[in-house]
DNA sequence: GGTCATGTTAACTATCCACTTAAACTAACT
DNA sequence: AGTTAGTTTAAGTGGATAGTTAACATGACC
């Protein structure tokens, strides 16, 4: 015997094995989406061996699940108490934009991998909508999602007819509005390859692009509603 | 005799097969993303052994290439053409949102695909940038791109500038300008499965929505940039 | 110190899957 | 007919990979 598990606690006492797993996971499934993840590479990323990862979560699928459940649940509360609160819609806007590309800009390659989620695993978002409340660990998971968004649609929609009945904005659904929200601040993270690659856009480059784009958003969308 | 081989004696019948298994190709990559599609379900979709695939593309690196450049050929040159020509502002922000949910409305998952592509192997885009003129078939592959985009951008850049000057619109740069075009139109794609499964929009909803945004994506957008 | 529950590991298995091979078919041209 | 070149197929091969197993470790509790 050469080598055994010598070193012990020094340094392992981090976090639960759990949440070390899941936090490589959601990395590598990031990194790689989830068809091109390995759970080798998850399980090196944790520093684990790899049937711990089935010892915690049973199959890959479940894993994915999870990690995606966990992302999911970190971006909309945030975003669904701020329009669901009764800032003015000037104040929500600026506030949206500000807090949407701050927030992202920490993990730009975040959107790809939902994007990607949504559409090769459509049920992953189903079950989360249709899934209850609150983890069992308390983790962020979002309580039942459809109430939540009806809530902020209503409030946004009641908002956004008030100034239209004042005529101080052009009418339009809050559908609409709130796409309109999301496309103009995710754009920059999901295009940024193609800056890159056909404008030569660099890291710095990149940076400044989405400080003037977080300046010039807000009254942005607010004028395309002015009357 | 139905066929002679006046001209090049390689093409006209193999084609059928070639582009049975492109077309086969690219539904799968479409539908399972890169790394989740299967070389045998293509084979099955395109009715043909698999080996044909290796024979005519060599490796599933290959096939994928083709197809990215496949896709990415299409919409590209349209639309560069467009904001690259002498209309004015307005005509060019109507014909851009009507071309472009016109046309992606007939391919809905393209998006999607183009974007987990571009995350997950940006060097196809980026050996798609450096690589030369045209296709040997005459197929759709853009001369090389960012000269195309730089003229875009410097077409675009110039009318936002007299603009500005003018006072007629608000100062803005033409990347911006672009990206905020872009994100506007393909954002339904992009966020369908959420509109469904969140909001309950089936299909024809889905429809509707399009419809809407079509007709008032122009004159937002313009508004946008009222001075 | 024995037993039990939970964690953790190395080694294994079974399957999947990209890619290969060698043979067969087809048509065109002698 | 025979040769040749391009095309297509059935049947593999080898390696990667998700998932399993059984043994081992550790601490808690009696």
């Amino acid at each position: 015997m050469t080598d055994l598990t010598m070193q012990k606690p020094s340094e392992p006492i981090d976090d639960q094995t759990e949440t070390r797993i899941l936090r490589a996971a959601r990395a590598v499934f990031v990194r790689r989406g989830t068809a091109g993840a390995r759970m080798q590479e998850i399980a090196h990323e944790a520093g684990v061996n790899q049937a711990l990862l089935h010892y915690y979560f049973r199959t890959k699928e479940r894993l994915a699940d999870a990690v995606f459940r966990n992302i999911a649940g970190r971006i909309a509360p945030t975003i669904a108490v701020l329009l669901a609160s009764d800032a003015t819609l000037e104040q929500k806007v600026e506030r949206f934009v500000h807090l949407y590309i701050d927030n992202v800009r920490e993990h730009p390659f975040l959107p790809a991998y939902v994007i990607a989620e949504l559409h090769h695993h459509p049920e992953r978002l189903k079950s989360l909508v249709a899934s209850a409340r609150v983890d069992q660990d308390g983790d962020f998971v979002a309580a039942s999602i459809t109430p939540l968004a009806r809530q902020v649609l209503a409030k946004l929609g009641s908002q956004l007819d008030e100034r239209a009945a004042n005529g101080t904005m052009r009418q339009v659904s809050p559908e609409q509005f709130l796409v309109d929200l999301v496309a103009l601040c995710v754009i920059p993270f999901v295009v940024q390859p193609v800056l890159e690659s056909v404008l030569g856009m660099d890291g710095d480059a990149f940076q400044l692009f989405l400080d003037e784009r977080r300046k010039r958003l807000p009254a942005f969308i607010l004028d395309a509603l002015r009357p």
